[in-house]
DNA sequence: TCGATAGTTCTACTATCGTTGAAATATCGA
DNA sequence: TCGATATTTCAACGATAGTAGAACTATCGA
């Protein structure tokens, strides 16, 4: 992943409204959300949750699919992924204070016994 | 973490120059660098580095130290594992789609053999 | 086929961001 | 103390982003 992907991924996350979109995508799961659920669930006119649906999508972290009249939106895990390891990447110089209070997290989140 | 904190953390490293600055500094380590030096490095006007030093600086990402004449940034380990943490938070519920890849990235970075 | 439902696209407006040039502040060496 | 070095602060400008309203497209049920 390079720098400009990095940064459009960042840009599409660091805004309120699409970091909740997402999250809440996330917490979906893979079968995922409609359109207009994910609007009234955060609060937002069909036409401007659109835009950010659009953004979020382009940078490649979520994907669609249409179901009838609805279209069905799910977070790209694959999108996510490449981000948090390009973010991590620079850490490796001997140098595990980033990487390893992350590989916490993630272990600890994934396997919380 | 909040969510508007996070929005402002991403916002911080969602702009090619800023991401870039960070991640110089990520691998400069805990010794850091002067500012006068990141901005050769970059190729930023002094004026201009020293604003996206103060962005990132107030959301947390980086510290700074005053050393005779030359201010010295670093990057804050703690300001970057709190985001990464935040964004992985909502992976748990039975999904460990997003984490357990992180997972491996922060082994494989922290661990070579 | 027609009306209703679900989303998207288009246009325009306001607000915020990024950069620059100039001036100010802090520290050091002579 | 004075000039030089290192960096920040301030004011202003152009560019970009976020939102809203209106119109458009796609799909379904009767």
């Amino acid at each position: 992943m390079l720098l400009p992907d990095a940064v459009e991924r960042l840009s599409a996350l660091a805004h309120g409204h699409r970091l909740a979109v997402f999250r809440l995508l996330v917490c979906a799961g893979a079968e995922g959300m409609p359109a207009g659920e994910i609007a009234r669930e955060i609060g937002l006119r069909p036409n401007t949750l659109s835009s950010h649906l659009t953004i979020l999508s382009h940078a490649g972290l979520i994907n669609s699919r249409r179901e009838s009249r609805s279209i069905i939106y799910s977070a790209s895990y694959d999108g996510m992924s490449d981000l948090l390891g390009f973010l991590v990447e620079d850490c490796c110089a001997g140098r595990p204070e980033i990487c390893a209070p992350l590989a916490d997290v993630a272990q600890s989140c994934c396997d919380p016994q």
